[in-house]
DNA sequence: GCGCTTCCGGTAAGCGCTTACCCCAGGCCC
DNA sequence: GGGCCTGGGGTAAGCGCTTACCGGAAGCGC
């Protein structure tokens, strides 16, 4: 009782107020609460029934342009829109996709890259590719994130009952529990592995990685390559370690890998990484090329430490071509990877695994791989004269 | 009928099969389809009435702890979780807040900053800030973005009927909505104005504006500083336009600015700027303060181009101090906001607003202000001696 | 003028949950 | 031993929508 203003809507009332809660709940009482108005409120206004205001608001059977026109002036005044979850419950459509990100795991040596998120800037732009053609569907991502390999995957499966299917981001399900879990509900991968239920996006990390390393082997002439490698148990860091060593051996140039050249992904790991091989007194290869972007902003930073030149003693490239590479000094050479695409991709196919189109043949299973292409910048020992290096360079402008 | 394998849930069958498009109508048949157990199953499962596993699940008048095993038992085995639309709907509480976000408009002539997305870094960072104490209360971000002054507002009231309550971004509605707004759902905004109906959370403009301003005049004792704002409608850059002023006047240095100093928070907007104050023979100020961080990158960018020597002939300072800030080159000087407990304050303030705790007042209406203070690096004239600028100095290591 | 087809719009069922309400045992007291 | 209370669990209503189904009113041809 005394819920909302003038809002009897007619139908049977009943509880209401019990989990309420908030709603004009506070003390505050007048002008909240005003709960917005539903079907009811608008056929009452309209004098017709529900099922003329559902009909109209959805195009069905075209009813009475008279008719029709009540209806649209009463929804106006009331300012009526449906609500998401009564139509969700009755069509079994929710338009919304969830996303699951992994959350970052600050270390505790994390130094000054310890508030450093441009690990955030990778996975945002995904999602902003995502957001940008999930307008288009009239759907809405639901954003929710996960440590590294949360354990039993129970937020996964809870966020997949809020949404029609489900985008995964890289490593945050393992893949027994990704069939499980594409048996349920439509799922895209990100950068993982198709399963017979469900479908993964990546970019070809060989072809671009193959050119990088010719670049750097032939071009450049450098004899001896470093990976500082991603997680072990990502498979773009795979196919990256992979490719690498493929190329570099098949130019007759030394490879170097192993343990200490383990990182993570991020620009601290990078830049821990470096430090233990200087302070080992190893002798660094001619280039290093890591694993992604913020490795190599790690690996730019320890190297800047010691005074060494880049490129001059020791060059650097990274992977991802985030939009920080190119305000970095020197200028960071990385494989672009079609970020937003990624993201645009992986939504569209999800879109098609909810509500395929007529003719359209089955995608799970499937393993879609976008293309990528070297950036060649300062880093590797390319010159400014490039065109794509008119960036930023505070370099040039301070000493005149 | 025919509609998943082995689910003849005992309740009412009806129509079913007439929207469920995409669920198992694929040609492939088998192994997908396999719709989610809903509380019926469960109920039959275990033998008991699905009034009984809503209350072992919801841990109401506990049942016999034979009953809850039981349910239990069936829950485990069948990996049963609530459909996240007939909860919301029965308890009227979606655990779901939307955010929209203002997505940014590339103008014509962005040149090298065309697909630039640092613009992205800081909304991202809040929603992040958001993300994190959202996660605490079992509450999701719905995220959807439109753009700048979107005409109409119908995207934002639509966003609000699915979920409990709304953040809105700066500059995404205009003032007479927002009341509107307000008085349907519970709403934060961020670096706007608080309305009767909403709250609104910010950082200390004023605090941290000054304390630049002075650095500046007093320290470096500038003789003249430029502000280059942001958009003239956006209560951040007024404020912060508004001190810069003030403070100069009271240090007794010029104030410069204008309508050729009219930016647009956008790193292509700093340098269209500047480029057109260079073009048009004007001599720069001693000392240009930018709206925001992507707004210096341009400037810096363009006073680069200009072999203009940053900090010696022009100090450049922007505001935000995003991530990018310190790896820029001179490293930029900017004042810091609290950018991920803004997101965070939002969102506590928002839960607040949707499920008030018993005694708590009514917080609408209220203007939350969270403190800022000035990070120095070089780019306002500070040597790299500074504590604060051990941070990814290419320059040092470069000429050894 | 009468049966038939259309076209409209109302009635009600059902989407998958939560919970008020009630009924049935069992235990208790006098 | 009967009335009462209590606790456990089932029944059903209701959350706000969509839509199958039906009934009434025109419109039509013969």
């Amino acid at each position: 009782m005394t819920t909302g203003t003038g809002s009897e809507t007619g139908h049977p009332a009943g509880q209401a107020a019990v989990v309420a809660a908030g709603r004009g709940a506070g003390p505050a009482g007048g002008l909240t609460g005003q709960s917005p108005p539903t079907i009811y409120d608008v056929a009452r206004a309209a004098g017709v029934s529900i099922a003329s205001v559902s009909r109209v608001l959805n195009g069905r059977r075209n009813p009475r342009e008279e008719t029709r026109d009540r209806v649209l002036q009463a929804v106006a005044e009331l300012g009526f829109v449906p609500d998401g979850a009564a139509r969700a419950l009755s069509v079994r459509l929710k338009e919304v996709v969830g996303v699951v990100v992994r959350r970052p795991q600050p270390t505790d040596d994390d130094g000054v890259f310890a508030d450093e998120d441009e690990n955030l800037q990778f996975p945002d732009m995904i999602n902003r590719g995502m957001e940008f053609v999930a307008q288009r569907y009239g759907y809405d991502l639901l954003i929710r994130s996960v440590d590294l390999h949360e354990s039993d995957g129970r937020r996964i499966f809870a966020l997949a009952r809020k949404s029609d299917g489900l985008i995964l981001h890289d490593q945050v399900i393992s893949t027994e529990q990704l069939a499980r879990l594409g048996r349920q509900v439509p799922v895209v991968t990100l950068a993982f592995v198709p399963t017979p239920t469900t479908v993964n996006v990546r970019s070809d990390n060989e072809t671009g990685m193959r050119e990088l390393i010719r670049h750097l082997a032939v071009d450049h002439g450098y004899g001896s390559i470093g990976y500082l490698s991603g997680h072990l148990d990502s498979p773009d860091n795979l196919a990256r370690s992979a490719t690498v060593r493929a190329e570099a051996e098949a130019a007759g140039v030394q490879f170097v890998n192993g343990p200490q050249w383990q990182g993570d992904y991020s620009a601290a790991g990078g830049a821990r990484v470096t430090e233990r091989l200087l302070e080992s007194g190893t002798e660094l290869p001619r280039a290093i090329v890591c694993g992604n972007d913020q490795t190599a902003i790690g690996v730019l930073y320890a190297l800047a430490q010691r005074r060494i030149d880049i490129p001059g003693q020791v060059a650097v490239a990274g992977f991802d071509d985030i939009p920080v590479a190119r305000h970095l000094n020197p200028r960071l050479t990385s494989v672009r990877q079609p970020i937003q695409d990624l993201g645009a991709t992986a939504f569209e196919t999800l879109h098609a695994l909810i509500s395929p189109a007529p003719g359209q043949q089955d995608l799970r299973g499937r393993d879609i791989v976008l293309p990528t292409r070297l950036n060649r910048r300062e880093s590797c020992g390319c010159g400014p004269g490039h065109p794509d290096s008119l960036v930023l360079a505070g370099m040039e402008g301070r000493q005149p």
